[in-house]
DNA sequence: TTTTACTACCTTGCAATACAAAGTACCTGA
DNA sequence: TCAGGTACTTTGTATTGCAAGGTAGTAAAA
């Protein structure tokens, strides 16, 4: 049994938070976050990442504004609303109580 | 936008690792599983526990043996295979990367 | 001017899997 | 014999990540 896939679950369930952390951080828009979490070792592909922002934008968690690129097409540049906020907030703590779980979990 | 969703979809990523720790721990059938999952509140119904269960048998990572009940059909004793034992260690390495990845991801 | 290359945003079809709900079957005791 | 509980199984649906392909703007080469 291929046991990259079921690394490929585990990521699947934190792509949110990180992207959320990212853009808290930082106004980003979408190479700046696939490049992030590239080197945070949680490779995502533009296909995963724009139907991810757009389900966010509409559900006022994210909102952008366009930004003229010195070389190239304008960018998307995204940030939290502050319902995004709280939202990530929610987020990160589900994600802090998860791992608590888990590792008492498998304990032993 | 719903926050349960986004924790449904982290547990998602955890479920066959806390499953197999558990069948690790103790040779368990389904019922059994389903308590240990929800004292650790990590909700998972038949209908998710069953196909995950033939899903790691059919692969060889879980092997079963039926045990007569005392009161009741008999009942389906999961333990892990050989393989199952290295799958899990596995899985349980790329939890803790995981965790260390995210952790970082989201500092500050 | 036209072509090529690059960057950026977006969409479509597929696959994996958790869940709700319903179904089958066994065992026990009234 | 039948009612209730336990256990295993299957089916249909929804979500979502990904591969692949598409549209379009900018700039530099030909």
């Amino acid at each position: 049994m291929n046991i990259e896939n079921a690394k490929q679950q585990m990521k699947k369930g934190v792509i949110e938070l990180c992207v959320l952390s990212i853009i808290k951080n930082n106004e980003s828009y979408p190479s700046d976050i696939i490049n992030e979490l590239q080197a945070a070792k949680i490779i995502v592909v533009e296909g995963t990442l724009y139907p991810l922002l757009t389900r966010l934008k509409n559900n006022s968690i994210l909102s952008y504004r366009w930004v003229e690129s010195e070389s190239g097409p304008p960018r998307k540049y995204y940030s939290l609303t502050p319902e995004g906020e709280t939202y990530f907030n929610g987020l990160l703590e589900a994600w802090q109580e998860l791992t608590k779980v888990v590792n008492k979990a498998t304990k032993q």
